[in-house]
DNA sequence: CTTAAATATTGATATATTTGTATTTGTTCA
DNA sequence: TGAACAAATACAAATATATCAATATTTAAG
């Protein structure tokens, strides 16, 4: 699928799938779930030293837009990447990032 | 390069040129960017029927954001996609966008 | 049913982004 | 030099985002 080819639509849903993960701790995000991993709420928001609601925050926006899907298990939600796609995604961002 | 393993202003950096095309109007210019394809100030202000100061103010951002580079010729001023990966980072953004 | 833990949501505030109009700067050519 | 064109910048208004504190919701355990 040639880039320019999208459609109007298209392209805005690629912009806001791009924006959302367009924030450094959005981005530590997909990081830690790099490789499948599962991780919930309580995780992101020891991992990444942020407050609670905001970690809710962030993956509520990854997962509306499409970045992440979750399942709860019990007390706790796991989100986790929905596509593997975006592992490639993600690593061809650090390629650009480091040259 | 592992994603997971960029340090925090690598992440910044990063979030900043995503941040950079996560916009339907920046997004556009890059297909039309694409294969090496250079491109003037006005060509993006009539291709995308947006005003001459938003087109120049979108490419701005682009530019400065480490997308896009140019050259002046003349009074017109070239763009073009400063690395090829970008258009590789492009096509895998409309696959994810694609399913 | 009550309590506690994990998430999610709301409200408020500060900050950033987008866009158009108007203006300025730079370049060519007569 | 001065007219005309191309691009960049300044400014302002509208809109969107990020963050924290406080509150609400959901679920499990007793």
């Amino acid at each position: 699928m040639e880039f320019s080819q999208l459609r109007p639509e298209e392209i805005d849903k690629a912009a806001k799938m791009i924006k959302a993960i367009s924030h450094p701790m959005r981005l530590a995000i997909l990081g830690h779930l790099e490789g499948s991993k599962h991780l919930n709420v309580t995780e992101i928001h020891n991992l990444l030293k942020i407050e609670q609601s905001t970690a809710s925050h962030h993956l509520g926006i990854l997962k509306d837009k499409g970045i992440l899907a979750s399942t709860r298990k019990g007390k706790s939600t796991f989100y986790y990447l929905k596509h593997q796609n975006l592992s490639k995604l993600v690593n061809c961002i650090s390629e650009c990032v480091c040259d």
